[in-house]
DNA sequence: GGGGTCGGTTGCGAATCGAAACCGACCCCC
DNA sequence: GGGGGTCGGTTTCGATTCGCAACCGACCCC
């Protein structure tokens, strides 16, 4: 690690020691769309039966997300989101605007919409003290000084 | 691939298809950082030289990479982003943000600000309409119609 | 000539992946 | 009771990919 380098426990080195992996977010997408139980996931991706157990199995320990039985005799569970896997979906949605922009090979499959007004929705950093969006060259990097919560004080009180 | 599926090419599939190993964001994160030297990132990340070699070549081919020569004799490059790799930014934030908020270890060594007013970033999906963030509760995915473009005005028109 | 930097490439053992077979618990049907 | 099917896995094993270390060419300075 150098002097440019962030700590080994950069939010996106921990993020993506998580979910960085080629199915999880593939798995994650899935069960956003409600595609929750094991045999209908593979089916959807294709991924082989045992990975899928085991990064299922990884996601859950992780709290990403839950398995919830739905049926007894036999015992059969569906894996949901929890709070935390909910609080991926501004990342999926990010990834799939940018896959939508940038990826498109004739037809963009799905879309994203807002169902109150049926707009397809932007992603973008906001600055909730401008109340508008921030361009890439503004957004500037620091080195954090403690917990989040802490920080965001931080940053409200000096707005 | 059921019903519940989306087609092969879904946008999250192609752009995992091409982001999504385990070391090609951490790579574009330092290139987004202004790490951008081969032995710079090869420091910073401890990747294998053969791998980050790989990557940037994939990276390049792809064109979310660049390679700029920053000196000749002996020639040598520098990899930047392009335009396209730059829309990557939402992305990158929302998953740093998650990590933030949810992998966090005692302390977060990186937060992305504002540098206008030194606010902390959020990143959600944002209505354009009704210029306010959408709940993830309130986000429905359908099938596109067709190329984004095309598919905005039609969001517009309806709104 | 010796040593160092930079951006790779090559070789090889180790870890991971992917396909297919197998399994237990249960169901329905005859 | 037997046969067949579903569901959610686990096991096995060959193929692929990874990670480390060594090497290399082009150039620099001393």
């Amino acid at each position: 690690m150098t002097a440019a380098s962030s700590p080994p426990g950069c939010s996106i080195q921990r993020t993506l020691d998580v979910i960085g992996d080629r199915w999880t977010l593939l798995i994650l997408r899935d069960v956003f769309r409600g595609v929750r139980r094991f045999s209908r996931i593979q089916a959807d991706l294709g991924i082989a039966r045992n990975l899928l157990a085991d990064r299922l199995n990884s996601l859950v320990e992780c709290g990403i997300l839950e398995r919830v039985p739905y049926q007894d005799r036999p015992l059969r569970h569906e894996y949901r989101l929890t709070e935390k896997g909910r609080a991926l979906s501004p990342a999926l949605v990010a990834l799939m605007r940018w896959g939508d922009e940038h990826c498109g090979d004739g037809a963009v499959p799905t879309e994203l919409v807002h169902d109150d007004c049926d707009t397809r929705l932007e992603l973008q950093p906001w600055c909730t003290t401008c109340n508008a969006p921030v361009d890439p060259t503004h957004i500037r990097s620091r080195p954090g000084a403690g917990r989040s919560g802490a920080t965001r004080e931080r940053a409200r009180a000096h707005a």
